[in-house]
DNA sequence: TTAATAATTTAGATTTGTCTAAATTATTAA
DNA sequence: TTAATAATTTAGACAAATCTAAATTATTAA
């Protein structure tokens, strides 16, 4: 029930592909993983053999369900590492992914849940993707810009396009940040500014810059 | 400037054995890693091409000064994460040290001292070892039974013999853990009971429990 | 529908870390 | 001092993960 580093890596990348496009192919999976179309059919047939894929040469790929399963543990090993990485050891938005990728392959499920523990169960990571529990149950959310986000319905700031001095001062000063909790409260017709809460303070943002941020929010779909 | 998690295990066991015996040999690196002598030798032609090793075949070797540097700040990292199970996770003295396995090969070294800032700087690790410093300066300690503690002389508490029941038992109420920071305060001649300082408090314990307390303390000695 | 092109797989090689078995070197006991 | 024994190294093999180059299969454009 353990897998190598590069067998990890694989899975996991499969599944953040399977999530986009319909069908995984052999050199979309060698340009993600920076590896060459042989080095793919290889790792492949090694994982076909071990039942994590549904493979049928020359037609692409998927994850089985164990293979789901398996990508799914460690991309929440991921995600609670770039929580840890952000929020207790001060590493800003850009940095924690490629610390967590180096983690992530550290497997023992019971400190993976010790950590979840001690972080107080988050729900989200730092860049806004939810973080699957012990059992493997991901909330799904969709990624929209803030103009879009529905009154009364959280969401957690999880992309800042326009990465401006002026646009991070504005948002700094704001206490806007990548992970922030917030939720509409009004939107004013006249010039089509926002009412927003964050934590407990009321504040108002123009359209200009909620069209720069993006939030996830929960949604009800499910896939 | 990156070695494999391999090529660490062996530099970090040879420090170790380097510590305890005069010269490492083959067999008893093998039999420290688990692995076969010439395993070990074939290790031992790779560390000595990369410099990290003075190596003679047939006579042993030992670590060259890059290779010591390097041993230390796997050390680093090592204590470092078991602290942080310890402290933060809430593991236990026996589940801390395999976990560590694990984590000490992240190697970056931002990650490492921004670690140590969040757990404070500690000075020891939850056994009583050391910890080294981002510098890679380790405090020279000792392992002593407490009834060879000095007065006035702080230990850290890294060992207990005898476990049986009554024994931790004792131990809890006491307050006594791995880790426990202590001074001897007094010596009394007539029961050779001894009188101890535990963070503000002063208890008395036996010179039967003494002797079945290891603590380590900070010695002038350099290696 | 078929020829050209693109995608994928196979064949064979390489590197790393390991192993067993055999050879070599050092140590020890008579 | 030398023969037996113990320790170490060498030779050659293997599995994992990768690669290049060639072969195969699928897709597409005429």
């Amino acid at each position: 029930m353990n897998y190598t580093i590069s067998e990890e890596n694989y899975l996991k990348a499969i599944y953040h592909l399977q999530a986009e496009e319909n069908t995984v192919t052999t050199n979309l999976l060698a340009d993600k993983l920076k590896t060459r179309p042989a080095s793919v059919t290889d790792m492949m047939k090694k994982l076909n053999a071990k039942k994590l894929l549904n493979y049928k040469p020359y037609y692409g790929f998927s994850l089985s369900t164990e293979g789901k399963k398996i990508a799914v543990t460690i991309i929440r090993r991921h995600r609670l590492w770039e929580y840890f990485l952000s929020e207790k050891l001060n590493f800003s938005w850009s940095e924690v992914h490629s610390l967590a990728e180096d983690l992530e392959h550290v497997s023992h499920k019971k400190l993976i849940d010790r950590l979840d523990e001690y972080l107080g169960f988050p729900e989200f990571d730092p860049h806004g993707d939810p973080i699957p529990n012990s059992k493997g149950k991901i909330k799904t959310t969709k990624k929209i810009p803030l103009t879009q986000l529905p009154t009364q319905q959280f969401g957690i700031v999880c992309q800042v396009t326009n990465q401006s001095e002026e646009m991070l001062e504005l948002l700094q000063h704001k206490e806007i940040n990548i992970g922030t909790r917030l939720e509409i409260r009004k939107f004013f017709e006249f010039d089509h500014s926002i009412e927003l809460k964050i934590k407990n303070s009321i504040i108002t943002i123009s359209e200009q810059l909620a069209q720069n941020i993006f939030v996830t929010y929960e949604s009800s779909a499910q896939r």
